[in-house]
DNA sequence: GAAATTTAGTTTGTGCACATATTATAAGTG
DNA sequence: CACTTATAATATGTGCACAAACTAAATTTC
């Protein structure tokens, strides 16, 4: 009985468990430093190119704005970003990572790199190739909804 | 520079891209029926087997006794369970699924079998699998870390 | 150039995940 | 049997995702 939400809980159940526990590790990694993997990742993007604006932030880390205010407060308040009124646009913000999480992005790095070596290991690089071409082609079907719903 | 972070970003960014996307179609198939995603699994569960303690459900369902306990109780102001005391132990509390909530998981059933196919549109049965391998691969090297930091 | 629409950020409120701690009961060990 | 340890559920508090509504400023349209 119901063949196919059977023959298919073990594929979005992997996805569930697997997401939860990349987070977890990823989390591990972050706290000592004070930080959630979320934040984790916004440092990360600002560490790479800073003096984006909330929204354009957000948008690079799969957040949406709200969330995002709520997360630079956080962060500007623990001094790891500053934000500045845009000389553009005087309705958005620009965020800039400081120089301490400058440091300490850099010192993260290593231990990231290395729970995803963790995560990857006995996984041939062609499959893990495969893995990521068919999570996007996924993603496509369902984020093909989303649009859809949004544009027209 | 970064190269293995940059170059396996991708993947993390799949795996994040893909959960985000799926809980979100099917929240969407779950809300008009004034249920969260969470609380479907939940159910659906509950569908096919009930009479479990609180905390062999969380099990089910990766979730956890504390979050669980709030799930119920939000479940039960909606007449979708009844909680009882456990014959055999004290402690724990044996839910039930009501009939009210039955019918809503039939009918809720072919919906969420939908979802699931428009995501695994194109996708052939041999590279489903193969995702399916490599994530549970991936979990084991993840989960093996947790378990250690707790048994030892 | 005034009015309608869009966009950037925030506010408020709900639900879930996770951490820590607490209470009550069960089970194992001296 | 008393004592320790483990387990079931809950309480409390933080952070994030998402929804709906709001302010202010930009853009578009008439």
């Amino acid at each position: 009985m119901d063949s196919t939400l059977e023959k298919d809980r073990g594929l979005f159940y992997a996805v569930h468990e697997l997401y939860r526990l990349m987070r977890r590790r990823f989390d591990d990694v972050a706290q000592p430093y004070d930080l959630t993997f979320p934040q984790w990742r916004a440092l990360w993007q600002l560490y790479r190119k800073d003096g984006l604006s909330q929204s354009e932030l957000a948008g690079l880390i799969d957040s949406d704005p709200m969330t995002l205010s709520g997360m630079m407060e956080r962060l500007e308040a623990k001094g790891f970003v500053e934000r500045r009124p845009a000389p553009t646009d005087s309705r958005a913000k620009i965020v800039l990572i400081t120089d301490a999480a400058r440091d300490v992005v850099g010192n993260m790095k290593a231990e990231m790199v290395k729970a995803q070596q963790q995560a990857l290991t006995g996984i041939a690089e062609e499959d893990r190739e495969q893995l990521v071409r068919t999570m996007q082609r996924m993603s496509e079907n369902l984020g093909a909804t989303f649009e859809k719903e949004i544009k027209e």
